[in-house]
DNA sequence: AGACGATCATTTGATGTCAAACAATGTGAC
DNA sequence: GTCACATTGTTTGACATCAAATGATCGTCT
């Protein structure tokens, strides 16, 4: 079975080869027409550039970007309820049920019910918990020397005052 | 309610509270830890900027980011290999399929039999195809105005070449 | 020619994400 | 106080993505 797509057909579409020979790239390469005049196409490889070398680096401690980042803010904000975390991970509060549950069943992170609310949770670091991230930081840090070691200390500073400008429709942050 | 913070714990996080004290956020605000040190922190927020404002202006056509990065390499490669599509738009083989079923679903692409290879496709741009993209592609000239209008045309320049330089390592582009 | 490994598109499975629906709880209007 | 509505965490469903396995085809080596 296999192909279910197109195949056999031989008509029509024919014309649409002629115009082939015309855009076709110099040689082996491949063109990828407008992307590159665009901001966010440079963004979105640089992201992904940036993650799989955060990721290949907390590999080690079996540690995500996205897992990394909540251990930092439940640290820097003991107590915090999921709704706020999801806030400010930018996460759907539906998304961070799984990634909590990960982290709790590792024994990083404990849910507390909150004494004043009892629909809510109070997020806190155990002390693996806490441990864990200090060693994951020491190699963040060391990570963002790597990504970043092209770049001086000013052009750093340049690129994200630009990041930080972009779309600011959008941000609501 | 709001503040979750220090207030009521009594227990051993205690001692964590004490520290927490010097990174606490001013008032009902959620810190953030090291994050914003973090220039892949910056990145990823400019990048859901600015996909949101893309995916927001492409709605109209039905377009996500994606699918239109695809039409424009198409366009700019006609007959092109799906794993040589898929190498282009940093996209595994496995996830281009499905993604071209619903552009060849719209009639928007065609994949034809390759003459010389059995095994693969051309890939081609219906004239629906085409001209949708010509109505893509002035949205998208549109956005990146919109999203990049508080940076001067050298400032847009800097921007992208720091972004290039970033995690060389990582880069096999 | 025949056989073996490589390559291409696809299928399947796992994961991360959002959105919608839900139950429990809180808040405000009356 | 009671009832309607809002909020919190969770469950479920849809979708994009990668990785591994599969079937068909190609290339090469002998």
């Amino acid at each position: 079975m296999s192909n279910n797509v197109t195949t056999t057909e031989k008509g029509p579409a024919r014309s649409r080869a002629a115009t082939r020979s015309a855009a076709t790239p110099p040689a082996g390469e491949i063109g990828l027409g407008m992307l590159p005049e665009l901001i966010g196409y440079h963004v979105r490889l640089a992201q992904m550039a940036v993650f799989a070398d955060f990721e290949r680096s907390l590999g080690t401690l079996d540690l995500s970007p996205g897992l990394f980042g909540l251990l930092v803010i439940i640290e820097a904000n003991p107590g915090l309820r999921q709704i706020q975390l999801a806030a400010a991970a930018r996460l759907d509060r539906s998304t961070l049920v799984p990634a909590l549950d990960k982290l709790e069943a590792r024994g990083l992170v404990e849910r507390r019910a909150a004494p004043d609310d009892r629909r809510s949770n109070g997020l806190f670091l155990t002390r693996p918990g806490a441990g864990l991230l200090q060693r994951a930081k020491a190699i963040v840090r060391d990570h963002e020397q790597r990504i970043a070691g092209a770049l001086s200390a000013e052009e750093r500073a340049v690129l994200v005052r630009c990041l930080d400008r972009l779309a600011p429709e959008v941000r609501e942050s």
